[in-house]
DNA sequence: CCTTATATTAAGCTAGCCATACGATTCAAT
DNA sequence: ATTGAATCGTATGGCTAGCTTAATATAAGG
């Protein structure tokens, strides 16, 4: 199936980039919804963040994820309620508290990468890998930018 | 000023797209605020997409905009009483209303797009022309094909 | 007549933000 | 040792931008 040209879209970036993540993100909560996996974005995002940073402190994994740490903690509330996260007091810092996955988590990431991915793939089944891979690259150095506050 | 690259991002495509977006909206939403336009993002959007339409129906809009006709009447309930659109009665169709811009739209929108403009720019001002172009067109594609419901 | 379309209203949800605040802890300066 | 500032995680209430479900009166088309 070709795109279609005929459709307005914006002809302003920012405003195309906004419009297509909202319209993902709902291709992404429907496929996870559909899996019947009780997670959404957000808290995936979490979880595999965690997970790539192994036991992290809340402040740094906010930072990481480019949200305020109060707005991290109903994640947290929820992964722990799944039983895919603990906190655990930092022996280093009586203030803190490290995000550990639980033994849990593993599968369960999973089956939630392959579902977001395969959601992720059909909605931009028209993009070459090539086109792909830069599409990533840009988005990664616009996120870094953005997050290191130019 | 150069990107940094020891800040972690994430390696999903989906959540990078997610994240750019909603980081870049809060740099768009503070420039909007810093020069006292009473305008938010959305409302900027549906402002412009009015004026590139002409005299549009309000499903229309909506779905040229890629939300629901529900959600688009806040917007234009807002814009409406700050006098920059007004809604009038189709002449082809009782049920419908038309949407158009009122003249003091015009200027109000030259500086809106000026402000935004601006904010985006140096939000990624690390991109050359190219690489712009480049990603304006894979957001435009994206956008077309989540929106055309491929 | 029946079905669909249109704009609108209401209530509730998610994902973030904000301001404000708190107790506990840590750090740096004196 | 003391003090003030900063950090940390958490709680509260409220905001925005969309979505959802449900509903309504009116209009249009077959």
């Amino acid at each position: 199936m070709k795109s279609s040209a005929d459709a307005p879209v914006d002809d302003n970036l920012a405003f195309l980039l906004v419009t297509a993540a909202r319209l993902l993100r709902g291709r992404l909560e429907s496929a996870l919804q559909g899996a019947e996996l009780d997670i959404s974005t957000s808290e995936s995002r979490t979880l595999a963040m965690a997970q790539r940073l192994g036991a992290v402190r809340q402040a740094e994994l906010a930072a990481s994820l480019g949200i305020e740490p109060m707005s991290l903690v109903s994640h947290l509330d929820r992964l722990e309620k799944a039983g895919l996260i603990r906190r655990t007091a930092d022996p280093n810092d009586r203030r803190s508290k490290l995000v550990l996955l639980t033994p849990a988590a593993q599968p369960q990431l999973k089956q939630i990468r392959k579902v977001l991915d395969d959601a992720r793939r059909a909605a931009m089944h028209a993009f070459s890998t090539t086109e792909l891979a830069t599409f990533q690259v840009y988005l990664q150095r616009l996120c870094r930018d953005l997050m290191n506050d130019v």
